[in-house]
DNA sequence: CTGAAAGCGCTTACAG
DNA sequence: CTGAAAGCGCTTACAG
């Protein structure tokens, strides 16, 4: 491989002015610069990022940690921050959980033995353990699904969607609403976006019927499984079902044709997320767009944020000195 | 930050022997190898990787330059290449193109300065350009989307699954069969893809009638367009309509749904790719399972079988040496 | 079994 | 305007 240095001899200079015309740092006579550059370019040259992380500390490199990649949200979450950050020279070293929980750790460790200059998580979860590693690990950082304590994080507006969605139901005159959801481990989906659903009934003073409000996961077939259980075990039925993700709405839709119950005539359905899947499927599915593009770019700028503060106060501090 | 040299000095210890029990190479006794497990362990000292890539010429990184991460292919993709590497110790380093192909070279250096072992380029088109910076670059390299003259490719069966589809619906007595495609500068899906309809056509003595081969983007809209202009110009009309991607396969639903055309009854259709919406959507789409995670496993696996291969022929070579 | 030393390919004060 | 030299944090022959 071609290095500084061969360069530096080719050009009879020495590899500190190779550096300073890569770096367009520090004097350089016009005819050097234009003698190094020509040899750059015959020989192909690309400097070693390695070498310039180590002494520079900075790698230009953001560290993202997902649950799953192949989610309509996940994806759309990662092209925003990955948008974002390009436009600032930053790539992504994308590393995916798999819904496995001790990755999340692992994968913190290993991307700061990367010496990327940030980390984003799309957190799933807020776990003690995680939130001490995070903090132990003094790398710019921002959480993104789950609010996380003293921890920078960009999360959607949950509570308000939810709400919103449910007094829609309500507004169109339904009052038996059920609802599907997920675990409430998961604290913005599962807990936030209950509480939502649970604060419009209160408000317009509708009642609770705990048969109405099953958990699912996030699958299309626990969308169906969770209808199911409502529709078998109540019994007075519910007129519409609020589902916290558009796939669990579409098992639940699912399940409704299969009874030929009618939608939205008999049974009313939303979704959330704004899925491609909900604008195609027929009958549309009644949702709220997260934006989630656009959560992944605002969890970038909160970050480039940071780092762009760093810089400051590193020099701030070494001017302080 | 801790360093190798702060936890050799704590242990009293050279680094030298600090490096040997972190890579678990050469002999160091029990009781100086449980005093800096538990040095380290206390520090929290988690080495550099630039300055271990910077000796070793190894990063354990893969660089992936793909066009664009929001559909599902290109998700699932990733994703089966994630995975795959994921098992060998490998992370991803992405860039996205948003389909602009100058980025394709861009990044290409790009990823050659960061060192990444190898590259997987989800490939749009087999550019002349292109294809001399690839080989420019000299570094282990597979390509995936398209095939590439000289350059480790996996593809779909592309011709095949068209020629299947399309035989698919000759079968069930159509011989007035349309084609939705796109530009042939993208050879597998443009190209391949057609030739498969075609291929299928003449098989079995069809006519091939230009009006009803259209050329969309890779968006839903353009299905939408391509499907109105087929209808709309042609004197006779064809009953059924090969699309090259679930999405313009969408769209042309989307038409014939507006103008009241019923599916399949009136007017058959195929997508490809087996996309969650074509399972979602009412009536389902028939379409081909392209596999992309399998896809991406297997451009995953071609290329750590080159990295492996390399590592072997080196080993070789300093023998022979 | 362990250490001293060289070197990976850069950048950056310092000196001139 | 340019160069010599130190140093970033590791690994690895070599010597003992």
């Amino acid at each position: 491989m071609v290095t500084m240095k061969e360069i530096a001899r080719l050009a009879n200079v020495s590899s500190a002015t190779v550096s300073r015309v890569l770096n367009n740092s520090g004097y350089v006579s016009d005819e050097v610069r234009k003698r190094i550059l020509k040899i750059i370019e015959e020989t192909g040259y690309i400097p070693s990022e390695h070498a310039k992380a180590l002494r520079t500390k900075q790698s230009n490199v953001i560290g993202v940690i997902l649950p799953k990649l192949s989610t309509e949200t996940a994806s759309r979450i990662v092209s925003g921050i990955g948008e974002e950050l390009a436009k600032h020279g930053y790539q992504i070293l994308l590393t995916n959980t798999n819904l496995d929980p001790k990755k999340e750790i692992e994968y913190l460790k290993l991307l700061k033995s990367k010496q990327v200059d940030g980390i984003i998580l799309l957190a799933t979860n807020r776990g003690e353990e995680l939130l001490n590693e995070i903090k132990k690990l003094r790398i710019p950082f921002v959480a993104t699904g789950q609010e996380m304590e003293g921890i920078p994080s960009v999360i959607n507006k949950n509570f308000q969607a939810a709400k919103d969605i449910t007094n829609l139901l309500i507004e169109k005159g339904h009052t038996k609403i059920g609802f599907i959801g997920v675990d409430e481990a998961d604290y913005e989906v599962g807990y936030k976006r209950k509480a939502g659903y649970l604060a419009a009934l209160e408000n317009s003073q509708l009642p609770v019927v705990d048969e109405w409000i099953q958990k699912g996961d996030f699958s299309i077939d626990s969308g169906y499984k969770m209808t199911k259980k409502i529709f078998e075990t109540s019994l007075e039925k519910p007129t519409a079902i609020v589902a916290v993700t558009d796939r669990l709405a579409i098992g639940a839709m699912e399940y409704l044709k299969e009874q030929y119950i009618e939608i939205p005539k008999e049974v009313a359905l939303t979704g959330m997320g704004a899925s491609d899947l909900s604008k195609y499927i027929v009958p549309k599915l009644t949702t709220v767009d997260l934006l989630s593009e656009y959560t992944g770019a605002e969890a970038a700028k909160t970050l480039l944020q940071i780092l762009q503060e760093g810089i400051t106060s590193e020099k701030n501090k070494s001017t302080i000195d």
